[in-house]
DNA sequence: ACCGTAACACTAACGGTTAGCTTTTACTAA
DNA sequence: TTAGTAAAAGCTAACCGTTAGTGTTACGGT
């Protein structure tokens, strides 16, 4: 699937790293708003297009493994155990994610994030997005046997959770309790699994 | 409370609605990419910093009741009869709001929002926000006796069931079975009530 | 060696938003 | 009434994210 990719390919990848390190580090510097694309790009010594051929916009380069997240919601799913009951896998992985987001040098950033309407917008309906991949993938597995509605639904309180306990003082502790209410509303849906 | 506004107060209200006014018009005539900022401002006969001075930013224009909103979600919980359990109230509540924003004029409304990304990201945000102040108004009810972890969890819960009956094709029967489950969630987190 | 094309550069512009400053208009106190 | 004030609205000019249009370079397959 993954065959060695060419010069051009490694030559693209390195710009668009080059791009995000360069902003991530101007960002956190002299803060986001303080930061100009156009400052961006001179310092990573490309065009301002170029940012935008690799990010589709300023906010994106501060969320540059979304996609890592949304995969990760996704494979907790699929990817789990034949016969995991699905609650606890989802548990497992927002737990991973949370605890992923409160280590150490992973504050600055957030900090930042939480600075910036923009930022924070953006993480928003990065949020939703992954919310409805999820419940794409909940709906997927034949073994649940639940109403499309109520794997949205679930899929939502899953990210819900996520964001609370990011934000909480004691996260671990955050992911139980929400995690017990979502158990709780899984097993009214339906029979066991 | 409330006194009588003088002439000054009315004319700044009736400024601010002929801008909304014209805004909601254009936007659903041509378009809501199609019309800028200075489009709207000319149609209303006023200045483009006017516009700003009465909404903080295009998309703004368009939520105009954004505080209603926020207002009937806590005030179904602070508002609701004494010892009448939270969950029916705010169920009645969210019920109420879907059937409003499903009813038949306000349609046009919500596809041009859906059509534009731009505005599905500010009614997120939005949404973000009347959640938080729900879980206010529900941490300061003495009655509840729940964590404040819960109340904040029960209600983003809430707002979700809003958001996804929405946009379901059955709103009524999707309040229903959303609310199932949050009830159950709700009812694991603690004592009756 | 050659061609197609992906990646990047450059310029110029568009549209939302804001700062700075002036003008008008409603309220208030003498 | 009148003068003083402050709120509301206006005007100009710019900033900044973003995009279109148009070349230019260099990799990759033939």
């Amino acid at each position: 699937m993954t065959a060695p990719p060419g010069r051009r390919a490694r030559k693209k990848a390195a710009t668009r790293q080059k791009i995000a390190d360069t902003a991530l580090r101007l960002f956190l510097e002299r803060g986001y708003d303080a930061v100009g694309i156009r400052d961006v790009a001179a310092a990573a010594d490309v065009a301002v297009t170029t940012v935008f051929a690799h990010f589709a916009s300023k906010e994106a380069l501060v969320f540059e493994q979304d996609e890592d997240f949304e995969q990760r919601f996704t494979q907790a799913v699929t990817g789990r155990a034949p016969h995991e009951p699905l609650i606890p896998a989802l548990r497992r992985e927002v737990l991973a994610l949370v605890r992923h987001c409160t280590a150490e040098g992973a504050a600055p950033i957030w900090r930042m994030i939480d600075g910036s309407p923009a930022l924070r917008q953006y993480e928003e309906s990065m949020r939703l997005r992954h919310a409805e991949s999820l419940a794409v993938a909940m709906a997927a597995d034949p073994g649940l046997a639940r109403t499309t509605m109520a794997c949205r639904t679930i899929a939502r309180f899953a990210i819900d959770a996520y964001s609370l306990a990011r934000a909480a003082a004691d996260p671990d502790a955050a992911v139980d309790e929400i995690f017990r209410m979502i158990e709780a509303a899984w097993e009214v849906t339906g029979p066991g699994e």
